[in-house]
Formats: structure tokens, C-alpha cells, sequence
RNA sequence: GGCGGCAUGGCCAAGUGGUAAGGCAGAGGAUUGCAAAUCCUUUACCCCCAGUUCGAAUCUGGGUGCCGCCUCCA
């Protein structure tokens, strides 16, 4: 089955033709870096980022463009607020937004191009605009007129003539006094004092938001586009105006598929900055939750559709976190060396990998690619994972044991082909192992505990209470143990590991 | 008011005409000195009403509830 993909502007869910066989050109919204990114944009970016992994896995060759704006009134505000520079904010949070994708294991676009770099561009566009008779200026302000756009409001369904008598009402303060139509929006606004800006044939002054997409559209990938990605929170106005300014400009479509995600909620409202109901990804990492948790919390469910953030929720992937890392961690082991590390696209297996024929789950990558077909069925698709892991994650667990038959088995053919292709799948989600956060810092970072040595004493005098049948001070020594926050674990063998809970 | 979307077990969430995936939690069992961890087994007729159909969670009409956008927002 071909890839169907549910396409805000046609409102259904089409099969998904490039423009060009077998080349994909995306372009996907990126963030105002005035702050640290939250869940909901990790929300956007992961969904995202498997489309994509969907994609070269597919065997198409991607083109991921994805912007930064680092010219806004959040980044002033702030940059005031803190008595640094827009650029000072800007680099800094840019840096964040890096990290935080790379701790997602979300590919780092093929191009990231600035607003600020990218005034030429901008102007240039601008100036079409104003030539076609599209634009109009405005004590210094350049502003598109809607009206001289057919089809504007073409994606989010809204119709100028209608919009205009809603208006009708509202309070105009000075700026909507300019604009011929309440829905005209700035492509320039004229420098205020004190604030940085750029010279440009309407005077000093800074792109509005929605011309910088469009020219960094049109400067990194042409006038049309495969897919353009985004929050559904910029349907309107962003989308919107952006498809009016580059289709006034160009003649052209912008772009032939819009993809647009659901919110993350929190309480059954959106999660935004201005709710102030956020949780960063920084915040979540450092709190103990993992970044391969996340990535499950996002992808049980349908990437159009809300998504609520409960703590409970979170707790639940966790756990199912784990067990597909337990079998991760064994087909680690047991399967093929890791690709090289260097290359483009090192993750993601090409479609050659041979098929696991003969066996009874062989249909598991196709019903997996038909998941995901399925305009991104990712639900459908973690559960063939869960059901590859199932059997994997069982003799993990035996072999941690310490059980010899099972170290054996797990060379056994029909476990060595689940493995591969558990972390060929896997991949295509961007799901990877995660190791056991490492032991030794504990208790010397300001946390009141134990340290290593102490722990590993207590336990083995636990051990020789047991061997004695204390089991009184075995159990006062474990409980001694659990009120520092130390978990033991009895394992086979005589052995007992601890984690830090 | 306009536009768009959603309502599935205790929680999260797939499923768009043929008799309810998956994860978590719960229950029973195995294991354990007891635990924890782990493994096995197990738990729903799909918001309400009417209709179409041999047959509907899935289609149609109506109702109720919830959310997003209409200002910056992933």
C-alpha cells in the first residue's frame, strides 16, 4: 500500500505523490527561540521526525528543511527582560532546541536557515508583492491585501466576507487602523525606537512572521514544495498567509500536502506558553523521565489527534518503555553491529534487509509498513513492536538470570531474524536503547545516600544473614536500605543488583 | 457566532460495514524465606436516540458533551 497522508488543505486523506519520483522535499515550521521547547513542540518534532524515517525507509531521498525565528517580539521582551540582545536569546535557546531534539533522537533537519538570515530573500519577496499590487505601505509598514488574493482562506475554511462583520466590532488600535481589511497582515513593520532592525527599501524595520517561511521556503527548496509541515495552532493565521503571500508572488502552489498535528493537553487544555500549563523536555529529561519515553508517550497516539499529558499516562509508557528496551538491549547483543555512526542517515536500514521469511510473525514489517501508510498509524505500528519485543524481552530477562539454556537460545535463528528486524522497526520510529543511568554519581551530588561501597557491604551481610536464615536481619537490612531510597534485587545465582529508586 | 476536530474497558489508545490491536493498571497463577523484579493467563459490545443494512463502534439524520483555531502559539 502506498503512503496516505491526511492533507489539511484538500480535508482527506490522499495518497502521497512527489513531485518528483522518488525525491521528497519537507518543509516544517520551526520555533521562535525565545524560550525552551516544551512537550508540545517535542509532540510536533517526533511525529515528524518518523514521517520522515518513514520516508527514507520508504527509499525516498528527503530534503528536511526546518527554520528558526530569531526576529520577534517574544526574543525583545526577553532580551529586555534579562538586559541582553536578540541575539544573545536567540543563540542561546538555538543551542537548547539542538540538544533537546539530538536527547529525542529527532534527526537534525537538513538545512535550518534563520530569519535573520534570510532578509534578502525577504525583502526580494516583499518588493514582488508590492509590484503585483498585493502589498500596500503604510507609515512604514508593508502589509499583504488579502483581498487581492483569491483563494485566501483556502486551508483554514474561512471565508473574508464574513470574518470581515465579525470583526466589525472589535477594538482597532492604531495598527489595525492602517490595514485595509482586518485580516491584512504586516510584511514589514517600520523600526521602533530602541529596537534592532535592518534597513530595506520601506525603511528601517524587521519581517512580520509569516514572509520569513516563505521566503526560506522558496530559498531552500523552490516555489512548490512535497510537504509542509506544522501545529495545528498554525493553521491559522500562519499557514494561511503563507500560502497567500508565496502563491501571490510565484503563481505557484506552495505546497501539495499540509500536515498538521494535534495539540498535547494538559487538564483538557492546550499546553502553551501563554497558559502557562508547560512542562519542557529539559524539565522532564531532568526529572528522572527518559527521552525514549517521551518518544512512546507521543507515539501511542495518532499524531492529528489531542493528546493529554497525565502524569499517569507518562508512568505508563514508562514501563512499556521498558520492556521494549529489555528486548532492544538483547538484540543489541545478538544482532548485526550497528551501522556506521558517520553516515547521513546512519539509523535508518535501507529496505534491503532481507525478510524474515518462514516464520509464523514473517507478515510483521509489511503489517508495520502498512501502519505507518496509514497516514502514520503509529499506534498500530508500536503494537507489532510490542509483539516482536514479547518473546525477546522473556529470555532477556532469563538470560540476566543467569540461565544457561537461554544464552544459547537466543542464537537460535528464528530469534536472531526477530532481532533484526525488531531493530530495523524500532529505527523507523527512532526508538533506540537506552542504558541504565550509571550508579557511581549517586550520593555524591548533594543527594543524602549511601555510597557504593557502604551499599555493596550491607548487601553482602544481607546475604550471609539469608545464608544463615536471619531472615529477620536480612529484611531490617533491606528495609534500612529502602528508606535511602537503595531497591534490592535478588537475582539468580545468589546475586543481588540495587537501583537507586 | 464562523471554521475544524473528537467521544471505544479503571487510565492512555488503535480499529471506518462482518462481529473489539497494543500499552499501563487490576485479578489469578509461577517464581521468591518474604518481597521486588520477571514470566504465563485473564478482564469491553464502543456517549444517547432514530434510521440504512442480512449484519454498524464503523454509514445517514438528530441530540448531548469536550477540544482547537478565529490575537502570539508546535
Amino acid at each position: 500500500m502506498a503512503l496516505q497522508l491526511t492533507n489539511t488543505l484538500t480535508r482527506r486523506t490522499e495518497t502521497f505523490v512527489p513531485l518528483e519520483p522518488g525525491k521528497v522535499s519537507i518543509y516544517c515550521c520551526g520555533v521562535t527561540v525565545y524560550d525552551l521547547c516544551h512537550l508540545g513542540h517535542a509532540r510536533s518534532y517526533i511525529a515528524w521526525d518518523v514521517l520522515r524515517r518513514h520516508l527514507i525507509w520508504s527509499g525516498y531521498q528527503v530534503t528536511f528543511v526546518q527554520n528558526y525565528t530569531d526576529i520577534d517580539d517574544k526574543i525583545l521582551n526577553r532580551a529586555a527582560a534579562e538586559g541582553s540582545s536578540m541575539e544573545t536569546v536567540s543563540e542561546r535557546n538555538i543551542e537548547a532546541f539542538v540538544a533537546d531534539m539530538a536527547s529525542l533522537n529527532i534527526l537534525p533537519a537538513d538545512r535550518m536557515p534563520r530569519a535573520t538570515q534570510s532578509l534578502d530573500g525577504i525583502r526580494a519577496l516583499i518588493s514582488e508583492l508590492e509590484a503585483k499590487g498585493a502589498a500596500y505601505s503604510a507609515d512604514g509598514d508593508v502589509y499583504f491585501a488579502v483581498m487581492k488574493h483569491a483563494g485566501y482562506g483556502k486551508l483554514s475554511g474561512r471565508d473574508l466576507a464574513e470574518q470581515q462583520s465579525n470583526a466589525d466590532g472589535r477594538v482597532a488600535d492604531v495598527e489595525e487602523a492602517r490595514k485595509q481589511h482586518p485580516f491584512d497582515f504586516a510584511l514589514w513593520k517600520g523600526a521602533k525606537p530602541g529596537e534592532p532592525s535592518f534597513p530595506s527599501p520601506w525603511g528601517a524595520g524587521r519581517p512580520g512572521w509569516h514572509i520569513e517561511c516563505s521566503a526560506m521556503v522558496r530559498a531552500e527548496l523552490g516555489d512548490t514544495i512535497d510537504i509542509h509541515l506544522g501545529g495545528a495552532d498554525l493553521i491559522f493565521p500562519h499557514h494561511e498567509n503563507e500560502i497567500a503571500q508565496s502563491e501571490a508572488a510565484s503563481g505557484h502552489e506552495l505546497a501539495r500536502y499540509w500536515l498538521h498535528n494535534g495539540m498535547v493537553n494538559v487538564g483538557g487544555q492546550k499546553m502553551s506558553k501563554s497558559l502557562g500549563n508547560f512542562t519542557t523536555i529539559r524539565a522532564l529529561v531532568e526529572s528522572g523521565v527518559s527521552a525514549m519515553t517521551l518518544r512512546l508517550f507521543v507515539l501511542q497516539a495518532h499524531y492529528r489527534k489531542p493528546l493529554d499529558f497525565t502524569p499517569e499516562a507518562l508512568d505508563a509508557a514508562a514501563t512499556g518503555w521498558k520492556g521494549l528496551n529489555a528486548a532492544l538491549q538483547l538484540t543489541a547483543a545478538t544482532g548485526p553491529a550497528p551501522q556506521d555512526a558517520n553516515k547521513p542517515q546512519p539509523e535508518i536500514p535501507q529496505p534491503e534487509i532481507p525478510q524474515a521469511g518462514g516464520f509464523p510473525w514473517a507478515d510483521a514489517r509489511s503489517r508495520f509498513a502498512a501502519a505507518l501508510n496509514d497516514d502514520l498509524n503509529t499506534s498500530a505500528a508500536l503494537a507489532v513492536l510490542f509483539e516482536l519485543a514479547k518473546p525477546l524481552r522473556a529470555l532477556a530477562n532469563r538470560i540476566e538470570r543467569g540461565d544457561p539454556a537461554a544464552a544459547a537460545e537466543a542464537h537460535q535463528s528464528e530469534l536472531v531474524a526477530r532481532c533484526v528486524l525488531l531493530q530495523e522497526l524500532a529505527s523507523v520510529l527512532g526508538l533506540k536503547i537506552e542504558t541504565e543511568p550509571a550508579k557511581a554519581d549517586a550520593g555524591s551530588n548533594g543527594h543524602p545516600g549511601a555510597g557504593d561501597a557502604e551499599i555493596q557491604a550491607q548487601i553482602e551481610a544481607r546475604l550471609a544473614a539469608k545464608a544463615a536464615k536471619n531472615f529477620q536481619e536480612a529484611d531490617r537490612i533491606r528495609d534500612g536500605l529502602k528508606a535511602q531510597g537503595i531497591e534490592l534485587i535478588d537475582k539468580g545465582g545468589g546475586l543481588t543488583d540495587w537501583i537507586r529508586a
